[in-house]
DNA sequence: TAAACTACTTTGTATTACTATATAGCAGTA
DNA sequence: TACTGCTATATAGTAATACAAAGTAGTTTA
């Protein structure tokens, strides 16, 4: 499904913490998880913005290790701000999601 | 709760849709009625924007009417067109929010 | 050697919410 | 009259983010 741009802001990078969160991973695995799993459209300059910006702000511990199929990958992990951004981001999409609901079944008071 | 501005992007002009497709409204008691409903944080011009957005893309019908209580409001009403992305938004948010959920219970296959 | 796949990087653009400010009508009151 | 508060709309400037597009490189396989 085509999903509008705006409707991802915020999200991608809430699914990447995610990703990341629950197993050491790299930015050409994760693009390659998106596009599999309900974001076919997620290229992989999205997702490598994001891994920078999570890195610029410290959120991420980097390991760059070779493969055995191409380059070198680099290896991304959370550390202990990394978590607790996680925790906050789901936080405020259960609450945005349960306002959403909400909102759809109400007409005008 | 304090939401990133960024997990509102797209989210509010879908919400607005939704508050003009389910009754005739205006910008001010849009707001209100955000401020009322877990968005504190939304202020006046970003509602004005996105009301001025959907009228430029040709989504709303609006109606001038005066006001027993201040300046004239300007009321909207969805259009046929306005309709369609009204009902476009909520299958995107659907989709999105499922997707959501499937992976914040998934850790690495 | 060339193509295909893996993997990371960067530059520029469009969109959107927010900040801040301005304008204005009306009611009550000091 | 002047002031305050509430109602109501508008807009210029800024920051954040996803995407398009292009490039660089290593490995595998035909």
């Amino acid at each position: 499904m085509k999903i509008a741009t705006e409707l991802l802001k915020g999200v991608l990078e809430g699914i990447v913490l995610q990703r990341i969160g629950t197993g050491e991973t790299y930015g050409y695995e994760i693009t390659q998880y998106l596009n599999d799993h309900g974001f076919e459209d997620v290229v992989e300059g999205t997702v490598y913005t994001i891994l920078m910006r999570l890195e610029k702000q410290q959120l991420v511990a980097i390991e760059k290790k070779k493969s055995d199929r191409g380059p070198a990958r680099k290896f991304y992990q959370l550390n202990a701000a990394g978590e607790e951004r996680r925790a906050q981001f789901w936080q405020q999409w259960a609450y945005v999601s349960t306002q959403m609901t909400q909102l759809k079944e109400k007409t005008h008071d």
